[in-house]
DNA sequence: TTTAGCACTCACTTGATAAGAGTGCTAACA
DNA sequence: TGTTAGCACTCTTATCAAGTGAGTGCTAAA
């Protein structure tokens, strides 16, 4: 069934009034409020037609009326205007995303940080899935007598590095033949591939000296490119939910640190959504505990290729159109500071 | 004045009693539970006598008696036992915290993790101040066309890289020149005097080639070694803080999260603590948001120098034996893992 | 010095009452 | 037929009074 003009408008005027107040709005304050030229005994008629429908609900009786998820996705589909980022804003996340030194970690935990400061919300990011990531070239360097340093290269331009002891001294020569057989061998292949199709075993040698090193360094090696395949969850702002009035309750407060707090179910959450701005409201979401939350997430890119995430968490009742622009803003400056440029012509 | 023996007895029993309680404690309960052969009107004699002294306040007049921060003090001193920690809870954090990859930020982040859960209280951690970190080498290592990665080696075998985006093509011989001048002027200089004795400006060339290659390096190199010379603060279990009958109310609970969330602020006590186990109660804080909290820290070493640490916030109401001892513990297992063999002998 | 007894204090609970906001229904009006 | 005014009803919230129980402080006796 359709919804008429004037229900939309009314119910556009909840949903808005809902979000910045919080308190549950009845027909008296909505007809002097938003001056709708109708009296409020129209307006219970209406809502009560709405309320059928399943767009608002009652806590009691005597109460006014509050929005339901439905109406929320509705207002999120329809009714809600596109928000105008102020310039100030939209300057303060440029100048703090974008640095020449290209340290995506760093990046991110400010992207999480600021985030949370804009729109008083949860916020959190995760790096970028690295599966399909592929390995450029690998590099042993000498520290000191027992140490050595493991860089590795892939081609998004990630550098992650290790100091490895070993226990018997080395070559320089040993090492660096060792980088290169391992590059040669490795190179183009994606982690994934690298860790579980066996290819690993391939790096052994014959010569007495070498085999030692590769038995030390192989262990190292793999925990190392485990590591890197972790995807890191990020999280900051938690303290704002205390502001909001939802969670002025201690019991829900602990529902929605408990959401945070089991960090390893909340990564797969975030790496299961779909790409791109998505938005869940309440109920559907998935999992139990969210069923109280809405989660909007958006994507952003490195090397054009590979996704991470970053987004907020908070009450179903939020100002989805400013928090939606803020996080597509920040994730394309994101997308914009790790796009590689180079790489047509590859070093060697 | 000396507190007799019966006096120290009843205190230490009101203390332990309200830690694991968070009750006031009456004089009736107290000879009831206790047992200690004098009835209640004598020890509400000596408890008369402990409040005159400072030991034990009372929250309204038919309240039963709550220790101050002073009893605690004195507690911690003298009347508090050693708590053994079980052997199973030593081996979950020795295979933890011990790991042949030194990777310091992810085992300080694993720590901190580990000692929320062990204490059900909001942990934290800070890695060392790298100030008098010795530079050990300098690297740079080309990855493509247009990047080079800067890798530097301190003396504490610490390694930190980044990607630097040239806007000119470079040669290899070039940056082989510009490692080894580095390394030559810098070696054994620690990080804060080579940031700010100007020492930088000497990597200055005549050569045209290099001379560009040095202007777009050096930014990247200030701003890496700024980054370093950061220290990162970890924090882990705020959650469990709520389960805290001291933060059942939301006001309180909201000061305790905004002492964390000025994570400047926080680090910078942090800093500042003395080295080694340091228990600090209530008003003996000097920062008014931590007059109601009590902090425990201890140090670690890396390579037997740098210090770091790691610790605990929470009410003053804590188990201080049980706290104090997995601290102190975990401490002395990371630096067992960072204490840097080599070094002796130098590569080159 | 220790203990029993007793008056007193204060927080907390329970129940009753009143106020306020809002609904839903009915009947009148355009 | 849609809109509106009026009114009874519902439900929450605040407030107040009375009763209860845990605990103290003081006094006097053992």
């Amino acid at each position: 069934m359709d919804l008429s003009e004037r229900k939309l408008k009314i119910l556009q005027a909840i949903v808005a009034d809902f979000i910045s107040s919080a308190e549950p709005i009845g027909s008296r304050t909505l007809s002097k409020k938003y001056d709708m030229g109708i009296s409020p005994a129209t307006i219970r008629n209406e809502m009560s037609d709405l309320e059928d429908m399943g767009y608002l609900t009652h806590p009691h009786t005597s109460a006014g009326r509050v929005p339901s998820d439905k109406a929320y996705r509705l207002y999120v589909n329809n009714l809600m205007q596109k928000y105008e980022i102020p310039e100030e804003d939209k300057q303060i996340i440029s100048e703090k995303l974008t640095t020449n030194v290209m340290e995506l970690e760093r990046t991110i935990k400010h992207a999480a940080s600021l985030l949370s400061d804009l729109t008083n919300l949860a916020s959190f990011a995760i790096t970028p899935n690295q599966e399909s990531n592929k390995l450029k070239h690998i590099n042993f360097l000498p520290v000191d007598k027992y140490s050595v340093v493991l860089m590795i290269v892939t081609e998004s331009g990630r550098v992650i590095n290790t100091t490895i002891k070993l226990k018997t001294a080395y070559t320089e020569e040993n090492l660096n033949l060792l980088s290169r057989v391992m590059t040669y061998n490795y190179k183009g292949k994606t982690l994934s591939d690298i860790l579980t199709l066996d290819i690993i075993k391939t790096f052994e040698s014959d010569i007495e000296a070498m085999s030692r090193l590769v038995e030390t360094i192989k262990p190292n090696f793999i925990s190392t490119l485990e590591n890197m395949l972790d995807v890191e969850l990020y999280m900051d702002g938690l303290a704002n939910i205390f502001s909001i009035p939802e969670y002025n309750d201690i019991e829900k407060a602990k529902v929605f640190l408990d959401i945070i707090n089991q960090r390893k179910q909340f990564t797969d959450v975030l790496i299961n959504r779909e790409n791109g701005v998505i938005i869940t409201i309440g109920n559907e979401n998935k999992e139990d505990l969210m069923r109280d939350c809405s989660l909007i997430t958006a994507t952003y890119h490195v090397n054009g290729k590979l996704v991470g995430k970053l987004g907020v968490i908070g009450p179903t009742r939020m100002r989805y159109d400013e928090v939606t622009s803020i996080i597509e803003y920040m994730t394309d400056n994101i997308s914009e500071t790790f796009k590689v440029t180079g790489g047509d012509k590859d070093y060697e």
